[in-house]
DNA sequence: GTGCTTGCAAATGCTTTGCAGGGTG
DNA sequence: CACCCTGCAAAGCATTTGCAAGCAC
């Protein structure tokens, strides 16, 4: 996708009814621009952001929230009590995550056909579909055995 | 299993060094006395236990986290900005989660080979498996097309 | 010009935590 | 009888929202 100037977003905002506003195009600019599969929450997105000019915080949310209603972004919950976004690139088998739940490290991997059955289960209950996450949750080498207490 | 006595729950917490109070064995027995698969957040789980004998909100959450880290609760998130805890019944194919993120309804189905899957991939990155969540996020038929705002 | 958007700050909502008293092992 | 737990209230965080001003169309 070629940013900011990528006719499709700017269909899909107009479809909608929204509008295309400098702090929507700079940060989905922002996560074409990141490697991909880098996930920031809103925080550091903004963090990001302030270095060159800045983007309200509360803008920041409802961006984020908007851009993933609309599938392009992925927002993604790792269960550490905030949202991680991500470029939803729109392939048909996105990666997947497993993520330690005591160190937080997070590992990608290729979703393989997941995201296929994935769409014959919503189908089959005829939802339409905006993803597809399979997380596996554990413990990290390096964090087992597991600490008696947390 | 049986509860309270299920000694595999006793020896548990012993092993972590933690202790058996009405408070703990009175929530897992709880879940092990509602329909399979509901899935209960804090503050609903309280509520329900107020009926009985008060269990303070905090002691709630505290045990709900317990639990889940000892494997004896799964703890789901649908990305509704609150936490769901549900009894894991250690099978092998743990059921999955379909959510509209409309309306937040959310269906369950079997996993099938999903687990093993997860398995297979925790296994590679030399993972100690904790659970696997497979979770499809779309519209559920009621609530196609979008509504133009939220 | 209309009405969606932004920024700011206050508010909200879920969850965690400090602390003193209580109960388990 | 040491130390883990609980209950309570206060605190902590992520996220949302009311409102006036700004800007897209």
């Amino acid at each position: 996708m070629s940013f900011p100037k990528d006719p499709s977003f700017r269909n899909d905002l107009r479809q909608r009814g929204y509008r295309l506003t400098p702090q929507r195009e700079r940060i989905l600019r922002y996560f074409a621009e990141i490697p991909v599969g880098t996930h920031l929450s809103a925080e550091e997105l903004y963090q990001r952001l302030l270095e060159e000019e800045k983007i309200s915080l509360a803008t920041a949310y409802r961006t984020l929230k908007l851009l993933a209603s609309m599938g392009l972004l992925r927002e993604l919950d790792f269960a550490e009590g905030h949202k991680h976004y991500e470029l939803n690139t729109n392939q048909e088998s996105p990666h997947q995550h497993i993520i330690c739940t005591s160190c937080g490290l997070t590992i990608e991997f290729l979703g393989g056909k997941l995201f296929e059955t994935g769409q014959q289960i919503a189908r089959k209950y005829e939802f339409e579909i905006i993803d597809v996450q399979f997380k596996i949750f554990g413990l990290c080498p390096a964090c087992q055995p597991p600490p008696k207490k947390r």
